[in-house]
DNA sequence: CCTAACTTACTAACCAGTTGGTTAAAACAA
DNA sequence: TTGTTTTAACCAACTGGTTAGTAAGTTAGG
């Protein structure tokens, strides 16, 4: 099949793929330059349009098998566990586990919705759709253990998602503005995941029976 | 002072303003066009350098412009409210209405977290600095006042922004996302607000009875 | 000698920023 | 009043650097 081989299987395709998550997730897709990918890939620009192609397919390939990773430690994580709760603090940690073994892809979602979208693939959609899906099991099983109160499935998840990818993300920002204000900004992913399953935990709890301090 | 006055004063730098915002908004900086935006505001591009400077003073002024009047409509609007549980969702209607009232601010925050916020000007970090100031206090007298459980401003403040920000932001994806799982989007942004208010409210609550998770 | 893998060198388009002007209002001079 | 100068506001056309994408040829394994 293929008569000279690289140093091992499609490592050329890979270093692309790796180098271009790189480079799209700190400038974005436009920001980024091909020749750039190109060599931080080790290789030409000739190379990477013969092994990937345009820009855009470049894009997608980055997107899609991106998420595929992330997909898959989710759906891994949260079925060790047993309780809905825990499952929720399951998709919180890989959320947050995203931000060092695959730090692209928050960057690169968070730039894909300031755009609406627009420049999502249907593949990339169905497979965050497979996530929601994911977490709306959760969210019924919670509820009908009793342990959740009743919300909107799409709009729980989305909070619980956009507040731990931002969380993630803005810890350069959080790093400048507790300078400013004078806070401790060292966190680990760990303590990010706690601090949001902490508050969306408790925020999803049924009422508890003692006490009633009406809101 | 002036010869020649345009329509009204300094119309052309406020419709060039508006027009980079726009533009700003749905692409990012780097894939913003200058000659776009100042066909947008409906000039030559020539005279957006000369009213304005170049591309970086053009996005650092739209910047100042459109923080500043969402720090306005929040200090505003908080001041009205009597309890910190109100003001806290007074500080997440805020932020829900900037989806309309300025609705390029969002997108251009997420863009900035998204890139670590390489191109935040000091200045603009200072009036960021303004808004967690204002939640934090608003978290501290609900602390001091017994309502609320004590946790970490910075992250709170960050979390309850992202998650507002990115609901509002992702109301397109979140369309997307819904057609294919076949769950209602169709969200206005007082519901945002209030879904996300809800949550974080009652994530935030005393425990009625210690029931401690851990950290 | 065929073909996958790779390279060099190119081009066509794009785009930020500039140049060298025009226009007309207004300030000034006679 | 009337001619002269100044200046803010505006523009078409250009410049020069950059960048996505391509063409045409090279190398080496089978």
């Amino acid at each position: 099949m293929s008569p000279r081989k690289s140093i091992d299987e499609s490592d050329a395709r890979d270093r692309i793929l790796a180098a271009a998550a790189e480079v799209f997730a700190s400038v974005g897709f436009t920001g980024a330059r091909v020749d750039d990918i190109a060599e931080r890939a080790g290789i030409n620009k000739a190379m990477l349009y013969y092994h990937v192609g345009d820009k855009e397919r470049l894009y997608a390939a980055v997107l899609i098998k991106t998420v595929e990773r992330g997909l898959a430690t989710l759906t891994e994580s949260t079925a060790k566990a047993q309780t809905p709760s825990a499952k929720l603090q399951c998709v919180l940690d890989a959320f947050a586990d995203l931000g060092t073994s695959n730090p692209h892809l928050i960057p690169i979602m968070l730039r894909e919705v300031a755009s609406g979208g627009a420049t999502l693939p249907d593949e990339m959609l169905v497979r965050m759709a497979g996530v929601f899906r994911l977490v709306q099991q959760v969210l019924g099983e919670g509820v009908e253990e009793g342990v959740f109160r009743p919300t909107d499935p799409l709009l729980t998840h989305v909070s619980l998602v956009g507040s731990i990818m931002f969380l993630v993300a803005s810890q350069p920002i959080r790093a400048r503005l507790g300078k400013i204000a004078g806070v401790n900004t060292q966190h680990s992913l760990r303590e990010l995941a706690d601090h949001t399953g902490n508050l969306f935990l408790k925020g999803l709890e049924v009422e508890p029976q003692p006490k009633r301090r009406k809101k």
